[in-house]
DNA sequence: AACCTGACGACGC
DNA sequence: GGCGTCGCCAGGT
């Protein structure tokens, strides 16, 4: 199978990652790149992300990176603001330095696994 | 073709 | 746990 190789696929693939992260979760670049097939390539996201509009349907606010934090983009542009207050709507909290708990509101794509023993 | 940049991440100190 | 470096990949100049 054609793995992707046109870098419009490769955006496509992001969004639909990003498109199933749930209200009140947030996810890595890192994590978002390797679900979507990209592992190792976790700028890619973020690049792809500045990509998209405010009309997209595509929820990029919910991707962070792996401090728990948002990253900062540069410019100062006023995303970074927007971003939070978008999270915080959701009922995503912020730490007294802006940082999220990841052990909190990190998305767990499907447990996969474990069908807890129905032995 | 070479080099620099960027919404990152893992490591080492 | 904060901070500096190096590694990674794709795009733009």
């Amino acid at each position: 199978m054609e793995s992707q190789h046109s870098s419009e696929n490769r955006y496509q693939a992001i969004y639909a990652t990003v498109r199933r992260i749930p209200a009140g979760f947030v996810a890595t670049y890192g994590q978002v790149a390797r679900l979507a097939g990209l592992k190792g390539c976790a700028r890619q996201i973020g690049y792809a992300l500045s990509a998209l509009t405010d009309k997209s349907a595509v929820p990029w606010h919910r991707v962070i990176n792996a401090q728990g934090r948002i990253s900062p983009r540069s410019g100062g542009s006023p995303a970074d603001m927007i971003q939070r207050l978008r999270l915080e709507e959701e009922g995503v909290c912020f730490d007294e330095r802006g940082r999220i708990p990841l052990d909190r509101f990190q998305w767990h794509p499907v447990p996969n696994t474990v069908c807890p023993d129905k032995n």
